[in-house]
DNA sequence: GGTTGTGAAACTCTTCACAGCG
DNA sequence: CGCTGTGAAGAGTTTCACAACC
């Protein structure tokens, strides 16, 4: 049990890409080419990946203002990256831009939802239904459609039965049954950290292959499970650091330091 | 306003590096040397921070139970990373260890919390308080102190002063002033997306310069204001993708396509 | 003219592998 | 002998810049 595998972290906006992506592709050899759709999703980069779902959103929200095309400059700026970037992104999942024109709006949203298999409903378990579990089941049928939120555990007896969000809390004892009863495909963690290992492992158990750790736990599973982690301490703990290189550079660049102190 | 730059996402494990490193370091060419303490934490690489954050809370572990020393092994193990990603982390901050013996446990708390800039406390402010605010409120005093939720904010008028999480709500418009007052150094948006963009300029407004932001918007800020963004709907999305890159894989290995479609 | 798609260069981050030191 | 610290190689990502095309 447990392989020892990176952890993408989610939120704070690095990317540990971890020892994933190539590795995790077929252990054949493979001749020369066959690219295969199947093969083409493979080879797009994680942060690319991660973009993708960024531009989806913007796109969603000009075609709601009724944009019919857009340019990959004005794409790039209403994602916050730069033009080339979005082009290279874009280019991993086909070519259906037009030159001298820019992108169908229309297409792309379609064709970035294909390949995030967004055409397919993902059923979320949230286990611990603590402050935070409480929040995410409220979410009520997560992000934009597509990730219903079909089942809530916790191990506290006084909580099964109550409704959150319109959905009754499962025990945590029932994971198994309910998870494939509910066909649930992502399980998110929402416990607090002694118990988040042990709820992973029964997700795990009862076949949930993705999970979202909001644990501030490194968890341990095995190949096939796919973890993604959003850790608001380190999140914080990044920036402060990014603070305090501020008041170094400020107590460098203005003033001096006094003994390793900024005078303020 | 809103200088175009790139948000480095927390969660969901990818390394968005953006375009910042190298070229927020100082225009000038640079002669050769003069590393100076503040120019080598600068030059630590994004990923590497974070992960100085989780081996920071696994030490603290460690030294909860009695460990006085740890081989990078070890320490890597329990990080979930391998032990030369490791040790090439901690090379950033200097030479703490022993050769042939391992690093003194509470020498790198020390050192991992001095280069973080925890020995500061770091108020942190909570903008829109529904769901997600009030889950964070109620962490009280965030992750393993340094972090005490200091204001709280909403534009609801029948939401202000009330206590959350034993702090009474603010005004909205009353942001600078309380930011001003009680030293917010942390911004935290968990408001409805509309809403993040304005409530991202008052907290740079009122000299917020390091911002948490929980709503799935892209935000613009100046130069000198740290953003970093967790975002659900791109974790989810990205789970979604492995989901979807499994399947086609299963359906690649055992069976085959039926025109483009997997069996079930 | 305008914009895409993409090789190739540049850069960043990770992994290797071993010298150096206790 | 064991383990750290690190130069160098390798992998992954971003940026450049331009040919191809509408």
């Amino acid at each position: 049990m447990a392989a020892q595998r990176g952890q993408r972290n989610g939120v704070g906006g690095d990317t540990p890409p971890a020892p994933t992506a190539a590795e995790v592709t077929t252990p054949i050899p493979r001749v020369a080419e066959v690219p295969a759709a199947r093969e083409r999703a493979r080879a797009i980069p994680e942060a690319a990946v991660a973009r993708l779902a960024v531009y989806l959103r913007v796109l969603s929200a000009m075609q709601e203002q009724g944009a019919g095309t857009v340019s990959s400059e004005e794409l790039a700026t209403a994602a916050g990256v730069n033009s080339a970037k979005l082009r290279k992104d874009l280019s991993y999942i086909g070519s259906y831009g037009t030159r001298g024109v820019g992108y169908e709006v229309a297409v792309l949203i379609e064709e970035i939802e294909r390949i995030l298999g967004l055409t397919r409903k993902h059923s979320v378990a949230v286990v611990g239904i603590g402050n935070l579990g409480h929040a995410l089941a409220n979410y009520g049928g997560f992000p934009g459609r597509g990730f219903p939120v079909s089942a809530l555990f916790d191990v506290d007896p006084d909580l099964v039965g109550v409704p959150v969000g319109g959905l009754p809390v499962d025990h945590i004892d029932d994971i198994s049954r309910v998870c494939a009863e509910r066909e649930v495909s992502i399980g998110v963690i929402a416990t607090p950290p002694p118990a988040a290992q042990t709820v992973c492992d029964r997700l795990v158990e009862a076949g949930v292959q993705c999970i979202l750790n909001f644990a501030p736990v490194v968890l341990q599973v095995p190949d096939h499970v796919e973890v993604r982690k959003v850790d608001l301490a380190v999140e914080l703990q990044v920036l402060s650091f990014h603070v305090a290189r501020r008041a170094d550079d400020a107590a460098a660049t203005n003033g001096q330091q006094v003994n390793g102190m900024v005078v303020s």
